[in-house]
DNA sequence: GCATATAATATGTATATACATCTTACTTGG
DNA sequence: CCAAGTAAGATGTATATACATATTATATGC
């Protein structure tokens, strides 16, 4: 029988897993939580927080087109942004083609977004910082890279 | 008023957020897809078959331990791990320390492991094909970097 | 040895997310 | 123009995941 290991000090606290999917889901688990925390006091999740980005971004966009530039399922999000209109942050109307929802940012959105800004912003400076400006702009390069070919796989 | 960009085909399908967070969360959405699908017909999802693997590796494991290596709060594994218990695929007995649950695969657990462990692989290799080997090594060290630097941060 | 602090896990509750299926609206072949 | 097909979103259901809090067991100061 193996000498059990839960005594043992000697495992490293990181041990690199073999796989892609496990490795990158679990570094986004804790880089999740370094940006929620952060945003903690303005009342805001980093997930809705990306949602009021990207809508800042594009102004206005259907919830299908919405889906597809943060790869999120558009039924996912059906329920994301409802949180956010129970907010006030967002609204929605209907589109020439009545089926689609035309999403947008009420004025309180560009508000709250502005405001998590702030504390957005000292979250990414932090990790930049930490990762080194090379990585992580290397970082960003690979992680479009595989979105990219993984959607195409 | 801008000119609504729903009706214009000129977004790029896959604009690079500013953000580190949500591209890491959306890679590992759309990456996640690939496995989830590959491993379809072995009827396990990836993030369960990531805790067979790990227990594969290391043998035997408190929740608390297994919980730090994934980066998995220990309370989360709670019911990840039951739903692995109520398949027959892992089983716990008590620590020495009363209050710890040991954790490790069955017999049905490996088998599982194993009889999904060739799906994994293809998803693996599919994925290294499509990105590159180097990229591949590459993104394997910068999401073990920033995992570290993050839960430091 | 006890009161208190702390650690490991369980439970309540909330959000994120996917897929299957349903509904409604558009599209298209005839 | 209608029937059949398809596209957009809503809803049912399930898993993943976090945090706050509760429970139980261990550790520790006196």
């Amino acid at each position: 029988m193996l000498k059990t290991e839960t005594e043992s000090a000697a495992r490293s606290p990181l041990p690199l897993l073999a796989c892609t999917c496990a490795n990158l889901r679990r570094a986004a688990r804790v880089v999740t939580r370094l940006y929620t925390r952060a945003l903690q006091s303005d009342g805001i999740e980093i997930t809705q927080f990306t949602l009021l980005m990207a809508l800042d971004q594009v102004g206005e966009i259907s919830q299908g087109e919405l889906g597809e530039i943060l790869a999120l399922d558009s039924t996912s999000l059906t329920r994301m942004l409802k949180l956010l209109k129970d907010h006030g942050w967002v609204q929605a109307k209907e589109g020439e083609d009545r089926r689609m929802r035309i999403f947008r940012l009420t004025k309180a959105g560009r508000e709250k977004f502005q405001q998590s800004l702030r504390h957005w912003k000292q979250a990414q400076e932090r990790l930049r910082t930490a990762l080194g400006a090379k990585s992580t702009g290397e970082l960003s390069v690979l992680l479009a890279e595989i979105t990219r070919v993984s959607q195409e796989a």
